[in-house]
DNA sequence: TCCACTTAGTTAAATCTATTAACTAAAGCA
DNA sequence: TGCTTTAGTTAATAGATTTAACTAAGTGGA
């Protein structure tokens, strides 16, 4: 399944108003500043509906209203931001090492942030860990008198297309875990909008839809840590996250890019997680999973071993990403993921590798950016928040 | 760009109209025999709205009605069929080897095709033979009284993806061309939907849209023929065809499996058709581009060197097909292309490698059903057409 | 045979949303 | 000061869906 972050396809005159608010919503959203006659513009909606939707949501604190903006010569349209005083969204992410969890306002801005390094056992001791965390930042001063309104939680796997369950974690050991019902008993008093999304998914979905500025059209995020997986995000008004069948869309760690190559966990031989992932690289150098990777690598400094196993990692990273083009093509290029903390000696072979096999098939177009996020601690937690205003943003 | 045969985001009541007309279509086009009462139970909507609207589209030739449908101690519903006999939807596919049209009805059976082995020259000079195939079929009394709801026309390359332009065929030395632009002069009179897409899109799109039953959820082709490309669909009501920021989705062919492997034309090393692929295959066994190369395998008859190119290239596509599945994950995978001519060699050591290295990932899922077309000479057309009517559906 | 019950489908009034058209507001400029 | 332009609001209008009551057409039991 796709989810669209979309209203169903048919319905009634609510529906449409549904519709029209969040799509002025998300005018503003990517329009910041935008005044009532700019959102009848490019809505087509006519300045009566736009001012009267406006209206309400400057009343329910989702819209606030900025300077003047001076037009040629006729009187200056008002700005309109989205209100970032007046609401929360909470997002939390699950990591093989850690959890994250964050609080934003409906612009994107992280208002709060908490993570503890202490690797998810089963999944109802990690959801009481979770809820204390959880609690704890809901009651901070900072958001405290803020409407929530909602929680976004992601997961390093597959999540079933249909319904909010976890198919599959293989390093937290975890099978088909509808992670959102253990954790609700925990958090009674926590309403609103409750989601469960792919790491990966959730962190494209925030890069996409907290963008600076006018989104590109797609954005594929490409999550590299333990092991490798994407999300993809695209759509203009009403994000599309496409999840597949079985939820493996993004699954291109165990895309195969060499084969007869080394054996897999997966089963299969040549793998792309075989040659750039954290385990991958910890087999190569020896480093045991009980060691911080990123520490032991800088421990050995500048070492040819080192510098050779980054490099080709990095190699196979730009692999990836040129397939990933040609597969999928988004206009925009997210990398994050713990293996960015290695720093250069695997980015800069893999940007390279990119840059320099990437513009074959259409010469003369734009060259498709890459944003590398060095730190992407709290990137999917603030995903899986962006998630949850979507959502709310329908149902306001 | 998504391309969402669906309505833009935002609009009034007739929009509104215009979206729950189309869902209705869409319902009676999955669910063929549904009564009155289930598609308001599918859509939503109630009695009235749905009983007003099919009353419109059966006077207007998109509905027919059926037999009475049998409930169990109540009055039986009237079951309702997309109407076969009013309406025509135009196809056409310009291969790299000749020109194919179909005329099809409303719920995908073609009612005429037409086939020319003539490989396109100058866009000018194709339109001209085009437009003279499709008014000759227009004028066939097979479908001479029928309303045209209008023209697909499918090429071998990408398509931009906000605009209707071919940006590269390769194959047909074309680059950029305006196609639609330069076939509507010689075909003044043909009103309607006029579309212009990829061949593997469109024929994605057709196997989805003409689906017998309830569609899967998404669907990939894989057209596998002098190049290798991929389409994909996916939506319920309102299908979705991701083109990506540069109209490259689906690239596959040069998405790479052996990296430091044989040149590719596009300047790469390792790309999947340097191992499958019309050209590939030509090239390892030395066949000229002159001679059909269905004959010229044929003619070889059982010999070694041909079994086992095309077992490696089997394989590789066995290769490909994991790792779209690993990438998009569709529920349902399509092989057309002109490949599947050469047979079991090819196709055999493909779903083999695919069957055997599939379900790693997540065990006791329902395997991915793959689906052969052996002989897809209409199916791009074909396709054009569905979307053809996904357009007209929603001016309807 | 009759009658209660169930489900399908239609109709007319009511509700609600967006539009239209006319208005006020606020700026620049001659 | 007055003209022009653009922004935004308001009241009346048009139009789509819903609601609620209705008719239609079956089954099955007494």
């Amino acid at each position: 399944m796709v989810s669209t972050f979309a209203p169903q396809a048919a319905g009634d005159l609510n529906f449409l108003k549904k519709l029209n608010r969040s799509s002025i919503l998300g005018t503003v959203r990517r329009y910041p500043g935008a005044t009532r006659a700019d959102i009848a513009a490019r809505t087509q909606l006519t300045k009566a509906t736009v001012g009267g939707v406006v209206q309400a949501l400057l009343e329910r604190g989702w819209l606030r209203e900025g300077e003047l903006q001076p037009r040629g010569g006729g009187r200056p349209g008002r700005a309109l931001y989205l209100d970032d005083a007046h609401h929360v969204l909470l997002g939390a992410d699950i990591g093989v090492r850690g959890l994250r969890v964050v609080a934003c306002t409906l612009g994107g801005e992280v208002l709060l942030q908490r993570y503890v390094t202490e690797a998810p056992t089963t999944p109802e001791e990690t959801a009481k860990r979770l809820a204390a965390m959880l609690r704890a930042m809901r009651d901070d001063p900072v958001i405290a008198d803020r409407h929530c309104l909602g929680l976004g939680v992601t997961v390093p796997g597959p999540v079933a297309p249909e319904q909010p369950i976890l198919r599959l974690a293989p390093n937290l050991g975890w099978v088909d875990v509808a992670f959102l019902e253990v954790l609700r008993p925990y958090l009674p008093e926590f309403d609103g909008a409750w989601l469960l999304d792919n790491e990966a998914n959730a962190a494209a979905f925030g890069e996409f839809y907290f963008h600076d500025g006018i989104p590109p059209e797609s954005i594929v995020y490409i999550s590299a840590g333990s092991g490798i997986g994407s999300g993809m995000v695209t759509g203009d008004n009403f994000p599309l996250v496409p999840r597949g069948g079985q939820g493996l869309v993004g699954e291109i760690g165990h895309t195969i890019v060499q084969p007869g190559g080394l054996y897999c966990h997966c089963g299969n031989r040549g793998c792309a997680e075989t040659l750039v992932s954290g385990w991958a690289i910890r087999a190569s150098l020896g480093i045991a999973d009980t060691e911080n990777l990123e520490a032991a690598i800088a421990a050995r400094g500048d070492d040819a071993d080192v510098n050779a196993v980054l490099r080709r990692a990095g190699e196979a990273l730009g692999i990836l990403i040129l397939n990933l083009h040609h597969t999928l093509n988004p206009a925009m290029l997210v990398l994050g993921g713990s293996l960015m903390h290695l720093g250069e000696r695997l980015i800069e072979p893999a940007l390279d590798y990119f840059e320099t096999h990437q513009n074959d098939l259409l010469r003369g177009t734009q060259r498709v950016p890459i944003k590398v996020i060095h730190d992407s601690t709290f990137t999917a937690a603030r995903g899986a928040a962006a998630q949850v205003m979507a959502k709310a943003a329908l149902e306001a």
